[in-house]
DNA sequence: TGTTATTATTTTAAGTTTAAACTATATGGG
DNA sequence: CCCATATAGTTTAAACTTAAAATAATAACA
């Protein structure tokens, strides 16, 4: 080992911002440990989901709202769900379309709507997906108290419902 | 208002996998939690960094991470901390050494290493958006009990280790 | 019946993202 | 000195991302 560099390791996205040595006001804290957790989650899932299953996230988080409306979603309410915004919907479906996992389909009432909808061969393949995806995070949770588990999806509904009514821009409801 | 149509309303990412009808395991269920509200947070700063500075998110978590290192970081420790790939770290600072934010050097010793550290500029850009940020989280979490956020910082903490603990692949500690 | 506005989706431009391949250095033996 | 190996960054290809502009179709209504 080299010289003093104290080495921080596990990659440190907290005590980031303000006082230059990490002294922020405790929304901040949170925000930021929420955030980097997040981070290191996701990228887990994403590895996981490439390795096992050639598979992005976004697909499968589309495919999922999918998997639920057997009948299929406007690409706008897909949007919605999905949190991603509508031109990124249109890609998403025109691959997963290619793939032969999702379909379009336009009804007859209204001419500017497209409906997705899982095929078959979609269908199954979320639910393989969607299964390991579970035990992924029993895993990655594995060293969390079940206590715990329930009290932070509570809190964190706290946290989420407080964020939704102090939006400032895009965001109904 | 159409017909039936129960509308979710605010963008439900949760109760997305498993028995088609949201019945998930806990630790399925906290985790499409934590990831819609840091998706919905997510959205609200980059929607305010944009608007009020013409700085994109990933811009201010690398300028957050120099901001700490007055002596600049290497690309590669900075590619750690923001957890951001190499890759995209080249291309981050080449747009912010463009706006006169940041200055790459190159160190006698060794010719292939990179530092990357803040411009005066740069300095007094981050110090004004940080301290706005800071403000925007206290009010997102306006509504949270402060012993709450308190609370979930610590049960954060123990979910961020636990992932630590069960990381497949490229994570290193 | 013609606007005018609204809604649904696509397109565009710029930026971010990942994983993998590539280019330089450095370093450590023979 | 030469080669194998490791390290630091960059480049690349494909996908994702956003916000904003552009299309297209429907609805509202004077």
């Amino acid at each position: 080992m080299e010289t003093a560099e104290v080495e921080t390791a596990s990659a440190d996205l907290e005590m980031i911002i303000h006082g230059r040595s990490g002294r922020n006001k405790p929304e901040t804290r949170l925000w930021l440990r929420m955030l980097s957790t997040t981070k290191l989650i996701t990228a887990e899932i994403r590895r996981r989901l490439r390795a096992e299953f050639g598979a992005t996230l976004p697909q499968f988080d589309l495919m999922a709202q999918l998997y639920r409306e057997p009948d299929g979603l406007r690409l706008g309410e897909l949007s919605r769900r999905t949190m991603v915004t509508n031109g990124n919907v249109t890609g998403l479906v025109e691959r997963l379309e290619a793939d032969g996992f999702v379909q379009r389909v336009t009804p007859d009432g209204d001419r500017r709507v497209t409906v997705a909808r899982l095929t078959p061969a979609g269908t199954e393949f979320f639910e393989t997906m969607a299964a390991a995806h579970e035990g992924w995070l029993r895993d990655i949770m594995a060293d969390v108290e079940p206590a715990a588990i329930a009290a932070l999806w509570s809190e964190i509904g706290a946290v989420k419902t407080s964020a939704s009514n102090h939006l400032s821009g895009a965001a109904f409801e």
